[in-house]
DNA sequence: CGACGCTTTGAGGAGATTCAAGACACGTGG
DNA sequence: CCACGTGTCTTGAATCTCCTCAAAGCGTCG
C-alpha cells in the first residue's frame, strides 16, 4: 500500500529531507507502536512491513521496493502500526512530519494523498481478499507479476530481477509455506513461464502468468 | 469497514436526511460504478456489500447490520466500488452528499471520519489477512463473535440473534464453502458453544469461542 | 574449509473441496 | 389447510490441495 507519492520526490520538499540514512539487513527503520515521525522514501534496497498479531504470530503486510515510500501505517493515528525491517542494506530519505506540515502548500497535497490512499486501501483489501480464496499457484503467479510491474514502474527491468526476500517471507506474505513457494517456482520453470535460480528471476512468458490469474 | 459514524446520527444533520427508504430482499441500494450520492444509515434489516472481481467471481466484502452505516466505498473516488444489496427488507436513511458538504461545521467532522477510516481500513486489512491464514473453524468462530459484538454494540442482544445471510453468503465472505460452514456450525453445537437452528443463533459459551481464536 | 541458513525435494497426512443425495423450510396455489 | 415445488441446509464419501516432517543440496561468510 505504501506506493505513489511521486510528487513529493521533486520540488521544494526535496530541501527538507534527511538524505542518506542507512540500515543494514535485519535492522528496523521504525517499530510498531512508536510515534509517527514522517514518511520514508527508499532510495535503494528493500524493506518488509510486519504486523504483529496477538499470540506470537506475525504477518508480512507488504514489501517495499526501491523508489517506493512507506510510513502510511502511521499517518492517521500518528502511531506506526507495523515494524519496517530492511531485507538488505537500505539507503533511504526521511521526510519529517513536522516539516511537511509546516509547508501550507504541501498540506493540501498531503490531504489529497491521504484521500487517494483511503481509496487505494479499499482496492488493495478487496484484491487481497480475492487472492486469499485462490490456489497457491495463483498467489505465487500474482506475486511475481506484481513484483515485475512495481519494479518496471520505478525504472528497473520488469523481466529480470532479484527477489530480496526469502521463500519463507514470500510464503508468510502469501499465506502459504516456504516449501510450497519453492515447489511452485519450479513448476513455473518447468512450464517455461520463468527461470529462477535461488533469488534471481527471469520472466519468460508474462502473458501465461497473467492468463493463469484469469 | 462501514461502521462508526455515530456522531452523524444526532444533531442538525438529522434534519437533512431522507428517511424511510425501503428496499426489498435482493434489491440494490447502490451499484458498483455509480456516482457517490452520500452515506446510507441502516434503520432495520441488513445488507451485503459485494465487489465484482474480473471473471464472474464476486466477493462479499462485508455485511452491514441494523444501526450501521455504508457508502464508504464511494467516499474517496466519488464512485461506489461495491454493490450494496438488501439481505431482507431494509429501511434506511440517506444522507445526501451535497447537503453534508454544505454544512461547514460538519465538513471537518467528515474529514476526521475519513482519517479515522483510512486508519481503520489498515487494521481491518491486517485482521483479514491474519484470518485468511487460519482454519475454517477459526474463521467461523470469528464470524459469529463479530456478529454478536456488532449487534450488541447497537443495542441488540449479543447472545441470541438471527443471521440474515445464507450459509453460501457466509462462506463467500469467509473464503470457504457453504458445506464447510454448515459442518462447523454443527461442530460448535456438539461442543455446546452455541445452539443453531437454521438461521437462529444462540451463543452459549462465548469465552470458548474467543479462546479458540487465540 | 566448515558451519549455518536458505532452498529444494520427497512421503505421508490433515483439512477443505467437490459431488451427490436427502432433509427441511417457506411460499404458492389448489 | 394441505400438497407441492423450490431453494436452502445438512450429511456422507471420495478426492485434492496444501501442510508437516524429514533429509539432502547449495551458498555464503567467517
Amino acid at each position: 500500500m505504501p506506493r505513489g507519492l511521486e510528487r513529493f520526490e521533486v520540488g521544494e520538499l526535496a530541501l527538507l529531507v534527511n538524505r542518506n540514512n542507512i540500515r543494514q539487513k535485519g535492522e528496523a527503520i521504525y517499530h510498531a507502536g512508536s510515534p509517527y515521525r514522517g514518511m520514508i522514501a527508499i532510495r535503494s534496497g528493500s524493506v518488509k512491513l510486519i504486523s504483529f498479531g496477538q499470540h506470537d504470530n506475525e504477518l508480512i503486510v507488504d514489501f517495499i521496493l526501491p523508489g517506493e515510500v512507506l510510513g502510511f501505517d502511521g499517518l492517521s493515528t500518528q502511531i506506526y502500526h507495523c515494524t519496517a525491517v530492511a531485507l538488505e542494506t537500505v539507503n533511504y530519505c526521511h521526510l519529517p512530519a513536522h516539516k511537511i506540515n509546516a509547508l501550507d502548500s504541501q498540506k493540501s497535497h498531503f490531504n489529497q494523498l491521504l484521500l487517494e490512499r483511503s481509496c487505494g486501501q479499499f482496492d488493495a483489501q478487496v484484491e487481497r481478499m480475492m487472492l486469499s480464496r485462490r490456489s497457491a499457484e495463483e498467489r505465487v503467479a500474482s506475486f511475481v507479476v506484481q513484483m515485475s510491474d512495481r519494479l518496471q514502474l520505478r525504472g528497473y527491468s520488469g523481466a529480470e530481477f532479484r527477489l530480496s526476500m526469502s521463500r519463507e517471507e514470500i510464503g508468510n506474505h502469501l499465506g502459504i509455506t516456504h516449501e510450497t513457494v519453492s515447489r511452485i517456482f519450479h513448476l513455473f520453470q518447468d512450464k517455461q513461464w520463468l527461470e529462477i535460480k535461488s533469488k534471481q528471476v527471469k520472466i519468460i512468458d508474462k502473458k501465461k502468468l497473467l492468463n493463469f490469474l484469469h
